[in-house]
DNA sequence: GGAACTGTATCACTGCTATAATACAGTTAC
DNA sequence: GTAACTGTATTATAGCAGTGATACAGTTCC
């Protein structure tokens, strides 16, 4: 079953969304495979110490993407197809150094100091 | 007077840490200097498109960070002392990095797939 | 001095996020 | 079959974001 290690919650950016972006993530990375059972919605939200109500928003959201399968009683799992992964990557990726680049040129940066300063953050988390 | 040229809504983020985001990048990367005229409440919400309480929501925060000072009646000009940008700076950076790392991180990247991706990504905004 | 701007303040309203408490229906496992 | 789980649905509440309209006080500039 999904673990959800390592969730840490985030100020200013909805709830709902930041378990979709797990999600997500989990697939691209391949932490998260077709066919894996989700916490449910009542677990999940033990786990996250947020409401039911907020969690049950984020799988519906991702039922919607066809990333998430439910039948009322069982537990629900994951459906990985055969262009997911290429499709999520593009997508997560896009969407992150969009807004990334975007702010480090307006703050005055070059290429070459994005990337050095991409690299030593790596070392710092790791 | 500032410009907010090349300022675009995004969706997702409250529209004033959007503006607050905007004005502080600037001061780093020296497009904003000290004693610059900020353009009035009415007038940047008109050439946004959002409402003046908005706009004046984001002025009153940038206002307490002591970035921005305001006098009843004569226009808002930018403060900026001598430890501001650095101090931004390494708010901004920070924060955006962590975020960006971080998800890097959980879809699998390795350093040199990051650097490559912020490479690649930064020719096309060009 | 007066017109046109500026900042400041208040009220009402909508929509979204999140919480809270239930209730009902279907499944899984013993 | 029954208990304990699952998904689903409903209603109510609170707070924040954003819009809209309006009013008042101080400035800048002719």
């Amino acid at each position: 079953m999904i673990s959800f290690d390592g969730f840490v919650l985030e100020d200013n950016v909805p709830i709902y969304l930041q378990i979709i972006g797990y999600v997500k993530r989990g697939i691209v990375a391949g932490s998260i495979l077709d066919g894996d059972e989700m916490p449910s919605r009542r677990m999940l939200s033990a786990m996250l110490g947020v409401n039911p109500n907020t969690v049950q928003k984020s799988y519906a959201w991702l039922e919607e993407q066809g990333l998430v399968q439910s039948r009322t009683g069982a537990k629900s799992c994951v459906r990985v197809g055969r262009d997911t992964i290429p499709a999520l990557r593009q997508e997560l990726l896009g969407h992150s150094l969009k807004t990334m680049v975007e702010a480090m040129k307006q703050m005055g940066m070059t290429r070459e100091e994005a990337q050095a300063a991409i690299a030593s953050f790596w070392e710092v988390e790791e």
